[in-house]
DNA sequence: GCCCAGGTGAAGC
DNA sequence: GCTTCACATGGG
């Protein structure tokens, strides 16, 4: 007989909290004024705090089960396991140890698309407040605790396919409006079937994700990465791009093929967890202060 | 005002 | 193949 809480405890090593809710892989976590932060995972509210050993997570209903939030975090991951795969060169060890205990979650398919689909030149605090207003307006109210500020759940795909252009473009969303509303046609009439992904191979995920309007092989290598379960997408930004330019290829200047090839052969099987210590590494520290 | 932002797709060499 | 540009919108 499992008891149904309100509150766990998810014993874990090596877990930055905030540089992995804050790095630009998921856009709906908020900083709470007291410790911890606050979400929506699964249609649940979350909060979640580093504490000594671990992470303790508080939900608004009590459940029974919490492996959809294990998964969320992934705990479970060894971490120190994908670092060993990574290349010894003097850059990425640098970043990695930067931005020790930075993970990569496993967001919800769905969410990571839309949410990419909007992100294109936005920065991530406009990202935010794009998804978090989408959200407002067309998410369905999840139960919060007392004196919480009321959550949403991330809108379906079958719900955001009924909207019109229109409303889509009130949530400021600009040129990317009729992209999302593409992608969630095909994703509600089950043309473009996400939970299928995992099972095809790279080229051809990234393939099916690129057959729609507006989604380019970066934004097919965040849903791969950050949703899919493929550790070897690679997606390629400006930050990511100023990366390996500038710290694998100074004072030279290598074509988009040339830094695609190398981003996907020097990383290894790992390659996406490179990837984001790159990007969070070039974020948080001054370009003056790269080796 | 100007430049840029976790891009993409089309058009021009 | 590579470079340039439009596409909405907001922040610095």
């Amino acid at each position: 007989m499992v008891t149904a809480a309100s509150s766990t405890f998810l014993a874990v090593r090596d877990y930055d909290l905030g540089a992995t809710l804050d790095c630009g892989q998921a856009f709906r976590w908020r900083r709470l004024p007291g410790p911890g932060w606050a979400g929506v995972v699964a249609g649940h509210w979350v909060r979640l705090c580093a504490v000594p050993g671990g992470l303790e997570a508080q939900v608004a209903e009590p459940v029974a089960d919490w492996g959809w939030l294990r998964h969320y975090l992934q705990v479970d991951l060894d971490l120190e396991a994908v670092l060993r795969t990574f290349p010894a060169d003097p850059p990425l060890q640098a970043a990695v140890a930067a931005c020790r205990g930075l993970r990569l979650l496993r967001q919800d398919p769905w969410e990571c698309l839309a949410s990419f689909i909007l992100s294109s030149t936005k920065q991530i605090v406009q990202i935010r407040q794009i998804v978090e207003l989408l959200c407002a307006r067309h998410g369905e109210p999840v139960a919060v605790p007392p004196g919480a500020e009321p959550a949403f759940a991330f809108p379906s795909a079958a719900r955001v396919a009924g909207l019109g252009e229109g409303e889509l473009r009130a949530c400021k969303m600009g040129f990317r409006a009729p992209h999302l509303l593409g992608a969630a046609r095909r994703v509600a009439a089950g043309e473009l079937d996400l939970g299928r992904l995992p099972g095809l191979s790279l080229a051809e995920a990234r393939g099916r994700l690129m057959s729609l309007r507006g989604v380019g092989d970066k934004i097919a290598d965040c849903v791969l990465l950050f949703a899919g379960g493929f550790p070897g997408a690679f997606p390629v930004d400006v930050w990511v791009r100023r990366a390996l330019r500038e710290l694998y290829f100074p004072r030279r200047r290598p074509s988009p093929r040339r830094l695609r090839e190398f981003a996907d052969t020097h990383f290894g099987p790992q390659a996406g967890y490179a990837q984001q210590y790159l990007f969070h590494y070039m974020r948080t520290h001054a370009p003056a202060a790269l080796p």
